[in-house]
RNA sequence: GCCCGGGUGGCGGAACUGGUAGACGCGUUGGUCUCAAAAACCAAUAAGCGCAAGCUUGUGCGGGUUCGAUUCCCGCCCCGGGUACCA
């Protein structure tokens, strides 16, 4: 009987369905495994064959477990707020929801067809109301607390409170005034400064073309992720959490998580703790004084500058008068660069002298006051101590405007400070009074006593993470459940909630730049008379605490249930994107430590272990084409110009572009191609490559990889077709090879709709089945690294699968019967058995699903060689391969006689004793070069194998006679002899 | 620049604690079956030399430790990812 999958498959997963498999138990007696995955963010292009390569391994240590006896959680739901989804509603008005509720229709159907065994009654959406009524609860529980340094703890804001009214003020809480003396409106504000969830001005990523602001992590290279649009730094009254209270715990907790080094290691430096200590200087002539950390104190004697960061306001205040105009005109010129332009050159150095000068605290010397772009207003005070001798920014800026350099640390093998600065920290200090002869550690620790002393400054450590800014200018987001009431921001009550969002009319801004919320205000007020928080939560809120929701779904009266906490408590295992390094994982780990103040969970850290799953990329394939002028960047709105329009797009065959430049070139003038191309760049999203060929520019565009085959030669016909359906009906020319065939070029990166190099799963489910898919992704190599999708090699996994199914039948090809026999195994066959039983195991544990794989073929080529029927091997066999194949796995147990589902039949034991062999091939090594073989007993001692080598025939031959040097014997392994 | 990964046949990749380098699969070549093709099955397949037995060279490059190194140490090169004036 011939493996027709396709039956096969949509048997199972019926039946699963029907029969509610992977229900997960509510028995809080059993052991728990709770595995999950980074929920997806259900885009329009649906699933590629990237996305399943983390579900699949994370849904085989689900079934293994299960086949365990363990009680698994394993729930699958959608990131579902976010951007794409409100750029296509502004674009079509198409609501959100709906466009939404589409996308992960289709996402669920690609799922359901690989076989996974989510429990979907857990399922859980960010954007359902149900699930947002608990996001908007955990922001008004941060809204109402604050951090508390002495029980380094959030707490309720009454605690504070209370404190204050007592007329106490606990450490780090400092403000002008007397509380109890206060307005209203002035407590709130006093109180805005220690609340987690806070609304202040804040420095945002300002995107004019998206009309919000957007989080660090969603700016790459000054635009923004999504678009490419360019970002802006802008001033802004801002929602924001205040994630900086916990970065002492984010940091420490990651040395008891088993996550990846580099995962760590990016959190640490996205934390970026730094120790050092801060000093003030005080201003010639006036009550100002500039405060500045340093992690180097032991260079105070060095220092001849200050600089300010331009944003600083002390800048302008200290200005002395022949400089403030000057002064004045370089900080708004500082201030109204974009940040593209800020990075793009980093290398130019500006800076402006500000007239002033301050008092070195040790030496009373008078040293200028610079403000200069390379201080960052956000980190430390704002100003820092320049020190050219042993800062290479601080050099860059004292030579670019003639400052002086004094060297005051002198490192062991002396180093040339006119050339350089020498930044490092071994070496004794010089020219530096008290501190002269120190090292570097011991005059850090050195000045910092002093400068405690004389109450200059302190000991401090900071802080490179940043409060993460939590309002969003969009629709498709959580309301912040936040009413105005006279101008103060005022927490809805919990037994309010969910504040729904609004429908509108449009989901742009409003004409005066308000949010798309505020379309909705005239209907849309609290109580019907105030004014609601206009922006939504960030993409980021739902996600920071979606695997607690799974954990007690449907719990309408809780977020989560304290018993249910208790039980599953933390993730076991969780699997996905390296990309969320520094934004969803640290926030998840964040709200997680949070919630654990509360006392709502019994856990600081949402998983034990973390595993990425490489990226799956696309091999792409290009057409070259032919242009003659350099790229043009960003053309976002222009329109191809008409005389580009009626110019034919010449392409060009890999193989025969030098040939064919004459021919070609006839097609164009200078002028006319430069906006040709313009224009062109602009359809083409930026994907396309461009390279120098002579002198020739040779535009590489993508082409669908469908078009193209194994060979790299194009379909001409469908591409003159598909051509011909772009934009504007645009001409085309083709130039091929002398054999009348298109080479195309082939690039790896990544999958892509705009790429055409998309590969879905529903293709191989179609063609080869859901297992063979499972198997195959599996097989690619290990699950941790990036490999590139090719569909070579398909057919051996399918092959193996075939391969199994036909040890289970009898007689000829298509007439063959399902056949399996009672015998007992020969020792050949329990060999076999065992040892993939034990290899596969272990693999399993260690998340080596591809040597999994193989090792399920090694035993399966030598049963089929020993044509081994028997039940006593294939049944074990089978069961441990039912997390990988599933639907196959299902099917033979059932023809085996079983009327229950594999899924819980236990995992097959390895015995010992049937792997234990009597005699190994000794592999004989002369020198270190294995010569030849000699089968030995096990049994025998060092010495007795020594004695059998050394007297054979073959090794005798290696000797010539003499005797050995020395023979190295590791029993069971090796022999080495060293003549 | 800095921080993490990673460089092994024609390709994807094995090799767990320093012990037979290249498991398993793809591809390629030859064969069986067939009128033919596909499928299936069998055999070969790191490179070089050789009729052969066999020899030599081989895990990015150069050194080192060791009886023995893909594995450990030192110095470099290349590729991928992250990050970027964080004082």
């Amino acid at each position: 009987m011939e493996y027709d999958f396709r039956t096969i498959e949509q048997k199972w997963q019926q039946y699963w369905k029907k029969h509610h498999t992977f229900r997960t138990g509510n028995d809080f007696s059993r052991p728990k495994y709770y595995i999950l995955d980074m929920f997806p963010y259900p885009s329009g292009a649906g699933l590629h064959v990237g996305h399943p390569l983390g579900y699949i391994a994370s849904d085989i240590i689900a079934r293994y477990r299960r086949l365990g006896g363990f009680n698994v959680l394993h729930p699958m739901g959608y990131d579902a707020f976010g951007l794409p989804a409100e750029q296509y509603a502004i674009q079509t008005g198409q609501h959100p929801a709906v466009t939404t509720e589409n996308n992960i229709a289709t996402y669920r159907k690609q799922l359901d067809r690989i076989g996974f065994s989510f429990d979907w009654e857990r399922e859980v959406r960010t954007c359902d109301k149900s699930y947002y009524r608990w996001t908007q609860w955990i922001f008004l529980q941060l809204f109402n607390s604050w951090y508390n340094p002495l029980s380094d703890k959030a707490e309720p804001i009454n605690n504070l409170i209370q404190q204050l009214e007592k007329g106490q003020q606990p450490p780090g809480v400092s403000f002008e005034g007397q509380w109890n003396l206060m307005s209203e409106k002035e407590k709130h504000a006093v109180l805005m400064n220690y609340r987690l969830a806070y609304l202040g001005e804040a420095m945002v990523n300002w995107c004019p073309a998206l009309g919000t602001v957007l989080a660090n992590e969603e700016v790459k290279d000054g635009v923004s992720e999504r678009g490419g649009y360019p970002v802006e730094r802008k001033l802004m009254p801002q929602w924001s959490l205040r994630i900086t209270a916990y970065a002492e715990r984010l940091l420490a907790g990651l040395a008891a998580i088993d996550w990846s080094e580099s995962m760590k290691e990016a959190q640490r430096n996205w934390i970026g703790k730094s120790e050092g200590c801060s000093i003030r200087f005080n201003i010639k002539g006036s009550d100002e004084t500039v405060e500045v950390f340093t992690t180097r104190p032991d260079t105070i004697f060095g220092v001849t500058f200050l600089a300010l960061a331009p944003e600083n306001e002390l800048v302008e205040k200290i200005a002395a008068s022949p400089r403030r105009e000057l002064v004045s005109s370089y900080v708004s010129y500082a201030k109204n660069r974009t940040e593209r332009e800020r990075l793009s050159e980093v290398k130019k150095i500006t800076g402006e002298f500000t007239g002033a000068y301050a008092i070195h605290p040790f030496t009373g010397k008078e040293i200028p006051v610079w403000t200069g772009e390379y201080v960052l207003s956000g980190y430390g005070t704002g100003a820092v101590m320049g020190v050219p001798a042993h800062d290479s920014r601080d050099y860059a800026f004292a030579k670019h405007f003639g400052l002086e350099i004094v060297q005051v640390i002198n490192p062991a093998t002396p180093v040339d400070i006119s050339r350089e600065a020498f930044e490092g920290k071994n070496g004794r200090c010089i020219n530096s009074d008290f501190l002269n002869g120190l090292e570097v550690q011991d005059a850090v620790n050195r000045c910092i006593a002093e400068v405690e002393k004389r109450a200059l400054g302190r000991h401090r450590v900071n802080y490179r993470l940043r409060d993460a800014v939590f309002g969003r200018q969009r629709y498709w987001g959580e309301p912040i459940p936040i009413y105005y009431k006279d101008g103060i921001p005022c927490p809805m009550q919990e037994n309010e909630l969910p504040l729904v969002l609004p429908e509108v009319d449009k989901y742009l801004p409003t004409e005066s730049g308000e949010p798309p919320l505020a379309r909705a205000a005239t209907s849309w007020k609290y109580r019907g008379q105030y004014e609601y928080e206009k922006t939504t939560m960030p993409g980021w809120a739902g996600s920071s605490w979606y695997y607690l929701r799974y954990m007690d779904a449907g719990n309408d009266k809780e977020l989560v249930s304290a018993e249910t906490a208790n039980y599953w408590r933390d993730v076991d295992l969780y699997i996905g994107g390296a990309e969320h390094a520094t934004g969803h994982l640290l926030y998840v780990r964040f709200w997680t430590k949070f919630l654990y103040d509360l006392g709502l969970i019994p856990i600081q850290e949402p998983a034990k272990k973390l595993v990425n799953q490489g990226m799956i990329q696309g091999v792409s394939a290009l057409t070259g084409s032919v242009g003659k002028t350099p790229r043009i960047e960003s053309l976002h709105g222009k329109q191809l110009p008409l005389e580009a329009m009626k110019l034919p797009l010449v392409f060009v065959s890999e193989n025969s572009v030098e040939k064919n430049e004459a021919r070609f070139l006839k097609f164009y003038d200078e002028e006319v191609l430069k906006k040709y191309n313009d224009g062109y760049k602009h359809l083409t999203r930026g994907n396309d490559y461009e390279i120098i060929k002579g002198d020739m520019t040779i535009i590489y565009r993508h082409v669908p990889v469908g078009f193209v085959s194994r060979k790299d030669s194009l379909d001409i016909e469908k591409f003159r077709e598909w051509r011909a359906s772009w934009p504007g009906g645009e001409k085309i020319e083709i130039f091929t090879e002398e054999d009348g065939t298109f080479i195309c070029r082939r690039e790896t990166e990544k999958m892509s709709k705009s790429r055409f190099n998309v590969e879905t799963p529903d293709d191989i489910c179609e063609n080869y089945g859901a297992d063979t898919l499972r198997l195959y992704e599996m097989f690619l190599g290990p699950l941790e690294q990036s490999k590139p999708w090719s569909i070579n090699g398909i057919t051996g996994v399918h092959n193996f699968i075939r391969k199994l199914w036909k040890l289970f039948f009898t007689g000829e090809e298509n007439t063959s019967v399902f056949y399996v026999s009672d015998e007992a195994p020969g020792s050949a066959e329990l060999k076999l058995l065992h040892k993939a039983v034990k290899r596969i195991r272990e693999d399993i544990e260690r998340l080596s699903f591809n040597t999994a794989v193989s090792s399920f073929m090694i035993c399966v080529n030598g049963l089929a060689e020993l044509k081994c029927n028997k039940k006593s091997i294939l049944e074990p066999l089978v069961i441990l391969l039912s997390p990988f194949a599933p639907h196959i796995s299902e099917e033979l147990w059932e023809r085996m006689g079983h009327d229950q589902s594999i899924s819980f039949a236990g995992v097959p034991e390895y015995r010992e004793e049937y792997l234990t062999e009597d005699s190994f091939e000794y592999p004989v090594s002369v020198n270190g070069k294995t010569r030849l073989k000699l089968s030995l007993s096990l049994g025998l001692s060092k010495e007795d194998i020594e004695k059998e080598v050394i007297s054979s025939e073959a090794v005798r031959k290696y000797l010539g006679g003499a005797a050995p040097k020395k023979v190295i014997v590791v029993p069971g392994r090796i022999v080495n002899i060293v003549v």
